[in-house]
DNA sequence: GTAACTGCAAAATATTTGCATCCTT
DNA sequence: AAGGATGCAAATATTTTGCAGTTAC
């Protein structure tokens, strides 16, 4: 198991004890996380703006990556050893459950190509699936 | 052309002066719009709070839609006649241009099925692709 | 006339910025 | 020791709520 400080020091970046127990939250974590996620689970032990920097430095340097959402708000998931800074392979299907509300990051699955109209030229895509994850299942 | 005040009759909307422009501009636009570009492009001529509630009855009668986003705003797109009350068709994919920064709904191309993995049970999909649309691309 | 809609005020919430202090290297 | 990271204070922005006045039907 990748050790949160492992991974901050892979990417340059000083290891300080609000970045270890974030970067912890999400190796633990099976689901995506928005900034009022962060903030529970760490009690408020850090500064609601150190959060939102820290979040962000993690995102520039393609330890996390953004999941687009139709609230207001932002979700982050653990980007895989293949992301580096500033280059996001997050082209992978996330999962939101209706019924437990977490989203969980399907690295497995792509994002299948479309095919767009004349003259669009793709460059990401990202894909976001609602349903029942297999925890909540009816069966 | 379907005009703004037929929508909203069809939809059991009493008809007022904010619902009428704001649904206008949706009918015109080429693109989806967030709050603040309504905001903008009315010259504030209605309350913000109308405004949130306009866009929220909007979306409860199957008007427009709500389209994910990464950065922690919402943006609404005009929804297909094919849309109703609480019963959105809208699985087509969202296109985001990097240059010129518009959303476009398109509205004929499908979200495509993707295998997931057992357990999980999709129910809606949404997708979103960035690249150059057809007007910004370097042909 | 009545129910629904709007605007205003204010509260609650979320985000950003500047700066002094502290910590990592 | 030096640069970077944090916490605090405060400014700014966003969203929600209650209520009184106005409008659509």
């Amino acid at each position: 198991m990748l050790h949160s400080s492992d991974l901050l020091k892979k990417n340059g970046l000083s290891i300080t004890e609000s970045r270890k127990q974030i970067l912890e939250l999400f190796l633990l974590s099976d689901g995506a996380l928005s900034h009022s996620d962060i903030e529970k689970k760490t009690s408020a032990a850090f500064d609601r703006v150190t959060v939102y920097r820290t979040l962000q430095t993690f995102v520039e340097k393609g330890i996390i990556h953004q999941i687009p959402t139709t609230d207001n708000s932002i979700l982050y998931g653990l980007c895989k050893d293949s992301c580096e800074a500033g280059h996001h392979h997050d082209e992978h299907v996330h999962f939101l459950c209706n019924s437990c509300n977490k989203t969980i990051c399907l690295d497995d699955v792509t994002v299948p190509h479309v095919k767009l109209p004349n003259g669009f030229k793709p460059l990401q895509s990202a894909m976001v699936v609602k349903g029942f994850c297999d925890d909540c299942k009816v069966s």
